[in-house]
DNA sequence: ATTAGAATTTTGAGTAGTCAAAATCACCGC
DNA sequence: GCGGTGATTTTGACTACTCAAAATTCTAAT
């Protein structure tokens, strides 16, 4: 039985979900994974006992849920499909990094493994999307790279910017203005807890202070 | 309200269906679209009355089904979205032509429309499909070209196979197999109906017999 | 220990699409 | 004009997914 976008869609969420979530339990929340979904919390419960019956997830009432191991494969299998799809748009279609991402929501349960090998093949089996996300391999395994975020990283050191993990298109626009896509380099000047505030040098030396919850969304690598 | 896929895939299924009708009327008949769509007969009355209040189409009980205006129009825009897209798939991505029909179905509904003007473009706005089908404009308008199949072109003429109005995998292998896709230059031998077999002659002189219904699958023009 | 508040689950119902099988209709041959 | 045959429609039921709102459970504060 071959899942259904639907089923895709929940375990791509619960992937995702778990993925920010911190301690050795890793348990999503119900609450947490309707919102993501944007159904209602009764339908997301509903839907993972399904899930749990079919073997893809553990669910603990009350408590949240965990993808299992073959429930994880297939969601990397997911991502791997999306985020190729979104390089494959702007490297070889030319669309903006801003505007694929909707598209790959809809092409990432539908094109074949033929297709989807033979775009992989034509990127030349790239290791990151246009936002640095990493891509699963075809065995639907991850290369997890400990990254620091802009709030974590040493200040007057030059950094590359590795990883954005916000995918809203002003954003995104917003980081093209100002050089902060993934490959640029930078350094934090200073970083400020009252203002609620991080300023950034940039190559050609202009200045930008961003808040902190914009720059927890970059992530970087010291060189 | 955007059509669902299953939508779009009965106004296809209609079109397709009337254009093989001849006679004024262009009614197509439950059974065929059941028959083409491999649904029960009842569950094709069934959406064929919600397609007719929706305006899509007109129904006539126990006599068949027409496009709307409305309904053609949409019909012929998941016809051009298929037809791009296989021509892509085949273009761009190196895809043999016997393979991109299975993915461009699924594609065609999920495409938007942003995607599919930027394949439309990197393509060079073509007129015409791997397999000679037309592509219809952005307005939803198809150009009808008037082509001789092989059973009505003239003997021992040379014509162009401009277009082969079947899609099986196995079939286009055979036509690739013995140089006779789309843009090869032919000529039609001797037809006999006893046989039931036509006779052609290929560029460099090799000779084919086919069968009947075969032939007229291939549509040509003369040069 | 109680209890208020929040999160979660359950319930009942609705939509879109499907099928099998029973009922009905249309038409052709006599 | 009658009946039989084949196509079509109707009926009743099922699956997958969804929601709103009621019921329940958990947690943390007193």
């Amino acid at each position: 039985m071959l899942p259904s976008s639907t089923v895709e869609n929940y375990l791509k969420a619960i992937f995702l979900g778990q993925s920010q979530l911190t301690g050795a339990q890793r348990l999503l929340p119900m609450g947490q994974l309707a919102l993501s979904l944007g159904v209602a919390p009764g339908t997301a419960t509903t839907m993972v006992k399904a899930l749990a019956e079919s073997g893809l997830v553990e669910y603990e009432p009350y408590n949240g849920v965990r993808l299992s191991g073959a429930g994880s494969r297939l969601a990397a299998l997911v991502l791997r499909r999306h985020r190729l799809i979104e390089l494959f748009l702007v490297q070889v279609l030319g669309m903006r990094w801003d505007e694929v991402h909707d598209d790959a929501e809809q092409l990432e349960h539908v094109v074949s493994e033929r297709l989807i090998e033979r775009i992989d093949e034509v990127l030349g089996h790239p290791e990151v999307d246009p936002h640095g996300d990493p891509i699963p391999s075809r065995e639907g395994e991850v290369v997890w790279r400990a990254l620091d975020s802009l709030l974590t990283c040493p200040l007057h050191t030059p950094v590359t910017v590795m990883r954005v993990t916000d995918q809203d298109a002003a954003f995104l626009r917003f980081l093209e203005k100002h050089d902060l896509k993934p490959g640029q380099s930078i350094e934090v000047e200073a970083r400020d807890e009252v203002s609620d505030s991080v300023s950034l040098k940039g190559k050609t030396d202009q200045r930008i202070t961003i808040g902190m919850r914009a720059a927890s969304k970059l992530l970087v690598e010291v060189r």
